[in-house]
DNA sequence: ACCTGAACACCGTTCAAGT
DNA sequence: ACCTGAACACCGTTCAAGT
């Protein structure tokens, strides 16, 4: 095929192309073959657009990260943590099959700098000291990328047991599906609402510690 | 080769190998063929003794989920829940580059049934409903596996330039690293520690529901 | 500039063959 | 039973060649 007007191809095109392939077979199923099959292209053809697999990933994983909300600092600092913490494990929840890019990923990537500066500037702003402000991002990030790390995370023998229990028939497998995405749900609120309880009295009271 | 009267390999041998080879090189750098080499064999003759390299990945998994601590719970479902949270926290901290494989990994695992046994058993013993040990329970491991899964999960840009600061030199570099390692246990346990006083006042306040 | 086809150095896994 | 060597169907990436 001879080169088209329009460039088949666009760096966007292959980022989404491979979102899709993610969700649809997993992160293991992402080539850069099957990547360039699902765009009608050869492999090497990619390579005028990203330099490599990486950096197609970081792509992906700066995509999901665009989508949180951070506006919640301006409210007060509960209303921020929360309000990021939802977001963001709503991001990954959306796409399960990409978490390992964010999970365990550099984070050295443009969106989520400008999500960790708007995180930690809320709470500085609030009253928190810098160095607490860092502890207090750092532990709301590990809940919310623990949470969307391990699908159906409790997967505890009792209370799997509990569940075959109450829906003994297979037809129902699907139901038990949706509970268990229920379970993972009230895990993390249960986690963040208890977190963020458990940092009252808030700034204010710890002032005198620099 | 001939057949050696002592066999040269064993799934513990390969297990451990595995795993020193991750510890050093990185998840990305096993492979079965390298993995061998280690081992002064041919791939080939990895599969007397493993089915699959997801199976060597399954061994490496439940050799460390094996160290975690599940006996604070015999003295309270406070201690129960903060020795285990801190010794699988440790467990991981020990194998950065193996914590993808606890993080995503399917949870069918027997040291992983086992432990999962051990901290719904001790919750519910403690007076905890069910349910609510479940959640209890995956909240605390979401904290564990992000807080592993993330090093220098804060990354926080202000926080890093605050480093960039006070070390300016590079011969200072691995300071900086072992004061980001310092960083991710402080948020760690200040997470661990506001969690664990924002399910207060316990279980028997909440005895009336069912 | 953009895409192709072929090539390179890798993979996981299988299997007949040797002892 | 245990290990080898060769093979199969894959990888990511490079690069000369075409338009």
């Amino acid at each position: 095929m001879p080169r088209p007007r329009t460039p088949l191809l666009s760096r966007d095109r292959i980022r989404d192309a491979a979102l899709d392939l993610i969700d649809r077979d997993g992160l293991p199923a992402l080539s850069m073959r099957r990547l360039a099959q699902t765009l009608g292209v050869q492999a090497a053809s990619l390579y005028t657009h990203v330099a490599t697999k990486d950096d197609v990933l970081d792509a992906v994983a700066n995509r999901l990260i665009a989508q949180v909300d951070t506006s919640g600092f301006a409210t007060g600092w509960r209303d921020g943590l929360l309000t990021w913490a939802r977001s963001y494990h709503a991001a990954l929840a959306a796409h399960p099959n990409a978490v390992p890019l964010i999970a365990t990923g550099t984070q050295r990537r443009d969106e989520f700098l400008g999500m960790a500066n708007a995180v930690h500037g809320g709470l500085v702003r609030a009253g928190w000291p810098a160095r607490r402000a860092t502890e207090i991002s750092g532990a709301v990030k590990y809940l919310v990328i623990g949470a969307a790390s391990t699908p159906f995370a409790s997967g505890f023998a009792d209370d799997v047991q509990v569940y075959l229990d109450r829906y003994p028939h297979l037809t129902q497998a699907h139901r038990l599906r949706a509970d268990a995405a229920r379970i993972d749900r009230d895990s993390f609120e249960l986690g963040l609402q208890a977190l963020v309880r458990g940092l009252e009295p808030g700034p204010s009271a710890r002032a005198e510690t620099p």
